[in-house]
DNA sequence: AATAGCTAATGGTCTGACCATCGGCAAATG
DNA sequence: CATTTGCCGATGGTCAGACCATTAGCTATT
């Protein structure tokens, strides 16, 4: 004798909506037929078959859009969303976060001068010279800032890495800001990191690694010991 | 103006229960309200509630047992779950990951040797001392193994970096175990490894942090081609 | 031609009901 | 007294129907 198997209806509909997109009858942005028709070809509730999709949703190969219908994600976000979780289940302690920051931005540095297309170095180009007509806007300077690291971690052309530093940036970001507002402190703090990523972008057009590395990571050190200060006061 | 955020009532008691369990009031093992009254307290319906539960149930976060509750899971068994659609990654996906991996195993390392302590060092031998003993049984090979490995991302002290690479070693977990699983690499593979594993040991001991970033470079490096080649075969 | 208003479709939510299962308790049994 | 049996309430799982807010697309007005 063995436990005998007990299958719950939900789990059932995501097995086999599951399986419908593996084997790609159900291909990214597709739509699903209704909820309610749905229900009558599985033969369910309604209940029941919303709880499949929404854990399908979840998982991130779902999408549902009030009064359009649900449809099926472009992205294969199943791993980015577990690594996210990761990050919730775990005392959020800065110093970790910014530990992990630190190394996500100096490696990913790194991958992005072997691998950055043009595109990609006129992009950040455009970013560094958003920062610098944003000198005085402490708004846009942040912003175009925030877009640059990001254009870097775009421009590894690995997911998994850009969603990783996407996550910690959302973390820090609102310490960031604080710091950046600092009043005293926001004029040569923001001409020092404008010229951090001047060598950081130039290391990048000259494919030199090593130094993309290293200029990240001075100025993450640099710009990361303002923040270090800001949680002690 | 900027679009107005909606939430869902679904997605808020996610936030938090999660929240919840985040800050501890929720432990392993501990019986959630029964859905009735949690419908009461959080003022919603059932099927909202539900739909949350089914979420969270899905990340292994809770396990609803009929007739008895809702309780909270080990936390742990969600990356097991997450694994159960590991199938869903493509070449491309499985490549990021792998590179995810080296950087964090090779960060930590580093960072390990600067933090590790005496019991964090005495724990990696007495893996290393598994891996000798299973040459002749793989399953305790790689149990060990995976051991060492997460012995020197806990020696950080960094509990995101544990995180981070606990998810990607259980997602990368079935293709290294196939990989181990060749018969005719078992054996010279096996003993090269082994060596590795000593040389990075050696590093963490002497303190040496370059030289632990690189020896575990060089080990992943080696690790994962074998992890290509089975990719792309 | 452009706009405003209407309508149907759709996902989101709520309610109430029924079922299968489980734990515990009490009665029946030896 | 110890064991088994049967019952009952609580609980998660499922279902059906209803209402709401939003969206797309059509229609009529301007």
């Amino acid at each position: 004798m063995r436990p005998v198997q007990r299958t719950s209806v939900s789990d059932a509909i995501i097995a086999q909506i599951t399986d419908l997109i593996e084997r790609n009858v159900l291909k990214p942005g597709d739509r699903l037929p209704p909820e309610r028709e749905l229900c009558k070809r599985f033969q369910v509730g309604r209940s029941s078959l919303r709880e499949a999709l929404r854990s399908l949703s979840m998982m991130g190969l779902l999408e549902g859009r009030v009064g359009e219908g649900t449809f099926v994600c472009d992205k294969g976000q199943y791993v980015e969303r577990a690594l996210q979780w990761g990050f919730l289940l775990n005392g959020k302690k800065l110093q970790d976060l910014s530990e992990t920051r630190m190394m996500l931005e100096s490696q990913n540095a790194y991958l992005a001068a072997e691998r950055a297309t043009p595109a990609d170095l006129a992009a950040m180009a455009d970013a560094l010279a958003g920062m610098a007509e944003g000198l005085a806007d402490a708004g846009r300077f942040l912003a175009s800032d925030l877009q640059f690291h990001l254009l870097i971690a775009r421009a590894t052309h690995n997911s998994i890495l850009y969603s990783l530093l996407e996550t910690t940036r959302n973390y820090l970001q609102e310490w960031i800001k604080e710091s950046l507002a600092e009043p005293s402190l926001a004029g040569p703090r923001a001409e020092l990191s404008l010229a951090q990523h001047r060598q950081i972008l130039a290391a990048l057009q000259r494919r030199d690694a090593e130094a993309a590395r290293q200029a990240m990571a001075a100025h993450i050190r640099s710009s990361s010991g303002d923040l270090a200060e800001k949680v002690r006061g």
